[in-house]
DNA sequence: ATAATATATATTTATATATTTATATAAACA
DNA sequence: TGTTTATATAAATATATAAATATATATTAT
């Protein structure tokens, strides 16, 4: 899509909604939505890079997501709004009922 | 991440967004949730190509999350669940609160 | 059987995205 | 001020994905 399209409320969801879509970034955000935590710390509990998920904080920060303070030598990163945490329960209850079929899904992952 | 490795929840949630985070399948998974609709209905609606939508259908139903019937030339998709419905909803609210700053996001879209 | 309609699939092409590696910035403190 | 610690950014690479094009399948009716 070009930059100067005008981007419609269907295509901003689908744009927040992958913020929810990557493994690393879904990881990040199920640590976020439990309390604050340092990006050293989401260092240590995903396993991933540090600038990997400095990479996908920045992601998450820019739409809106997360949301980060400073302390000294820390940052600290939170999940943005309670709906946050709302939005991945309930994909986990589909999951456990109707979209358990996800496992199989071919086009991706 | 190859064929065999072992999805855990948190992979497999992520996968299930991704049904949500392309315009194309949001813009198909929003006429679903209001009803059935024929696969020739939602190329009117979408003015998607009929192979891309057939494409995003199976995707869709393969995640579970539509689901379709056919009644003689006719295959009607609907929304698995009305979760799927609250799911959009809550990205709507997100996005007209907190989550404003979508719109700005360069790592995506 | 054959034709018409509706939908699905396969292949290709273009593009988007995640991750790695290397480097830079910012704050605290000796 | 220089050094350490924490985090961010840039560039390069690898991979994933959407969409276009062409073709196939399935259902119904003639």
């Amino acid at each position: 899509m070009p930059a100067t399209t005008v981007e419609t409320g269907t295509e901003l969801k689908s744009k927040l909604f992958r913020g929810f879509s990557d493994g690393s970034r879904l990881s990040i955000l199920e640590i976020l939505v439990e309390g604050d935590a340092t990006v050293g710390e989401i260092v240590e509990q995903t396993g991933l890079s540090q600038p990997n998920v400095s990479s996908h904080l920045r992601c998450l920060s820019e739409c809106g997501l997360a949301l980060s303070r400073r302390d000294g030598h820390h940052i600290y990163y939170r999940a943005s709004d309670p709906r946050v945490h709302k939005i991945i329960q309930l994909a986990e209850e589909l999951l456990a009922d109707s979209a358990k079929g996800v496992y199989e899904c071919t086009r991706y992952g």
